[in-house]
DNA sequence: CATATCATGTAAGAGGTTACATGATTAC
DNA sequence: GTAATCATGTAACCTCTTACATGATATG
């Protein structure tokens, strides 16, 4: 079993294989259409990944497939080793977003630079939660679900602090003298 | 100026060199301790971007420090490059949430492995959301203070979901037949 | 003077991204 | 039959992590 130890995209690859066989688009599509939002493969990575459970026997290839289609199917060792990997201990998360350093370092820019990144990740956001949200009514299975809710408060946590920033507004016009505007 | 596109990486350090000349070390201190939550980078990606940096013209060694300390400093280039970042187009955000992983397979592990796993993960993220919050009065810079907030934001929106999570209690004891509890 | 910590760095490998190549099937 | 899209994969490259090596300075 700990001969071969996961890498933690492997696992997640091997949790989707749980449901029955699938090829490598499959599962590039069921992530990115799943756990996207908090798990991020390629679908260059799955078929690698793919090599490599196959190679190690945790996966077995299913020449079955209309078309050109490949699909791989969980075997018993894959399903230990992925038992193993969802108890063992896990990599710390990672964070990488660029808005929040673009804030972080916003004093040595002009206001409508950060403004303009501003405006563009709050609608990333907003179109982001609006799509789970939609999503939200479809998953009815509770674990799948719980991980969805998450996805929606953590989009509307980044909404909330983007829109309350003091920065994101466009600043009152200045006011010319006596001038009629327009 | 684009010539030399940079990557986010070398465009965070750049930003903390705006403050004055950093050494490596130094560099690497100042992001785990103010961005580390939302922007990781280890020693040897701050002395490997150091590196290439310099080769680029967009820091400069100082040779002046005690010890074997090597100070870098921001040059105009540099400055200009930094800007441009600002500005340009960004990566999209990248997390990597295992613990969400486990609970969207969470149907398929036995339920005290789950409740383990979100244990640690609450404790965790109580522990980084104190650390945060100590930190909030230090923080006088306004970006560098709204930056912060979103961190608190953040770890309190984890732990919320992490404590409303229905598999995070243990299960109520099994109540034996007609007995006085306690 | 021994230990901790500061400080620099390299080497090797794993993980991740981007761009390209190729062909089958489906829809018009 | 032509275009879109499904589906597989490779190659090259970049990024990131881990482990190691080295020595200086500070602390007891």
């Amino acid at each position: 079993m700990s001969s071969h130890d996961l890498n933690a995209t492997a696992a997640s690859l091997l949790g989707f294989l749980l449901e029955g066989p699938k090829t490598g688009w499959d599962l590039a599509e069921a992530v990115e259409q799943s756990v996207g939002y908090f798990w991020n493969v390629t679908r260059s990575q799955v078929y690698r990944e793919l090599k490599t459970l196959a190679a190690a026997g945790l996966v077995s290839e299913k020449r079955a497939g209309v078309r050109d289609k490949v699909p791989f199917a969980i075997t018993a060792a894959g399903r230990a080793a992925f038992t193993a990997w969802m108890a063992g201990p896990h990599a710390p998360d990672i964070l990488r977003l660029p808005v929040v350093l673009t804030v972080f370092f916003g004093a040595h820019v002009a206001p409508e630079v950060l403004r303009n990144q501003l405006a563009e990740a709050t609608q990333a956001h907003r179109a982001r939660l609006e799509a789970y949200e939609a999503l939200q009514p479809e998953v009815s299975e509770p674990y799948q679900r719980a991980a969805l809710d998450l996805g929606v408060a953590y989009e509307k946590t980044l909404i909330t602090w983007l829109e309350g920033l003091p920065w994101s507004a466009a600043p009152a016009p200045r006011r010319r003298k006596r001038s009629a505007p327009r």
